[in-house]
DNA sequence: CTAATAGTGTCTATTAGACAGTATGTT
DNA sequence: AACATACTGTCTAATAGACACTATTAG
């Protein structure tokens, strides 16, 4: 009954490309999160969620809005609350609680440079029955650590991460990410979520390319253009590539 | 930055059946809630969520299942949080953060009498375009409401609501009945979660009238029973339910 | 030329909707 | 007998998977 802190923490996500050995080939697509490096006491020089208090007069929502215009430059952005954090020990200053949000980004309208304690991670799955291993990459780090996948309740295939392995992360930042990463691909199935990852303006090549990224699986060529077709419109716009024939460039078609 | 209260508020749902004028028909399913009526302030003698705060050594989680079990006798039941709720000025006592859980129960199992404080509500809702009417009925009252169903966003389909006339219940529980309420709709669509609302046994029959509540359409009875064939498995029994033909009973089937 | 993606067409298997028709109990 | 639900079968339309085929560019 006792009074506790309450804070946010931010899963900004974004899509990352990096060039291919092949030329010819388009860029290879990464999850991207953002992180930031402490620069106190606890968990100084880790890395952890951009986040922190909920003001006095702000709601958990307000106040990730406006640690996401901190870090990123960036207003009206998707932002789903994704659950709340509130284990005994948490935080080692007291009990703490943190509503957590998922924010999507779309990497080409980033303008500002990132604050210097900032940095994208690419995000790398590997799964082996109910382990994950969970591996973010910058340019000169790499942090990981494993998970295992517990059933919680088998009508709705919902499931809890249990960390097992710890990496340089602070808090319980790795339970929230990989809780962020699995409600994001889970609504890629029923939603168009998707898109607000996109630029504005998109090949079908390169949301495929998306679409397999979170899916986890290959998808047949014809198929995904059938489906997605009734959900874009072609802006008649033609963009080259790469050593291959041009792509039309379209646009998200809100229902 | 200054401390706050945490509790916990329990959306615990199930489903009612009353008795048909006419006797030959099946018995009417509605979903209901459970309410409790305040015994102190603020908000005395209202009809409110249970709940309460959670003590210094347990998480919210554990909090739920105590007064669930406080209030049901019920353990081992699907229990799922769907938000938190943290309005400024949601409680009057001083800043009060709220994380919600449902609780979806198999009433045929309760067995103790209800805590004298506490009642079953069925749930009615009356949809005219973006504003939704809430009625929550007892043996002798009928709480309403009316909330303005908001998009958050296109893409996914998430929804707000906002309350635009009260009832007598207390805090801002109005706004996290109808979340829950939606919630729970929306996982019947793509998942087996209905079946964590029905009795180990049942027929076909009870099931799609369960499935017909929640989706809020008619279905039709070939290509439900098509579908739900591969969930549920024939126990063999037989059970007579009226002035018609017997029905297998059967079980939900994991898969 | 070749490799790579862009984009179309077509066959087939699966699934959903509609609805007719039979079965079997109580009133 | 009438009614209400239980349960099956069948026709058709829509959809998904597989895969072949053409188009167009840069290397």
């Amino acid at each position: 009954m006792s009074k506790v802190d309450y804070t946010t923490d931010l899963l900004i996500f974004g899509i990352d490309s990096k060039e291919n050995d092949n030329l010819r080939s388009l860029p290879y697509k990464y999850l991207s999160i953002l992180l930031v490096k402490r620069n106190k006491e606890p968990f100084k020089d880790k890395w952890c969620l951009p986040g922190g208090y909920v003001y006095e007069n702000e709601v958990s929502k307000e106040a990730s809005k406006r640690i996401l215009e901190k870090e990123t430059g960036l207003i009206n952005v998707y932002l789903q609350q994704i659950g709340v954090y509130d284990g005994v020990d948490r935080d080692p200053r007291g009990r703490t609680i943190s509503s957590s949000y998922m924010a999507l980004v779309d990497k080409t309208l980033l303008k500002q440079k990132l604050n210097k304690d900032a940095c994208w991670f690419d995000i790398e799955l590997e799964e082996l029955d109910n382990k994950i291993k969970v591996l973010l990459k910058n340019e000169t780090e790499c942090l990981e650590y494993e998970v295992n996948k517990v059933i919680v309740d088998k009508k709705t295939e919902e499931f809890e991460y249990k960390v097992l392995s710890h990496s340089d992360l602070a808090f319980d930042h790795e339970e929230i990410i990989i809780k962020g990463i699995m409600t994001l691909r889970n609504k890629v199935q029923n939603t168009d979520i998707v898109f607000n990852l996109m630029p504005k303006e998109f090949t079908i090549g390169q949301l495929k390319q998306v679409y397999s990224l979170l899916l986890g699986k290959e998808l047949v060529n014809s198929a995904f253009r059938r489906v997605i077709a009734s959900k874009v419109v072609e802006t008649g716009k033609m963009i080259k590539t790469g050593g291959h024939r041009p792509s039309v460039l379209c646009r998200y078609k809100e229902r």
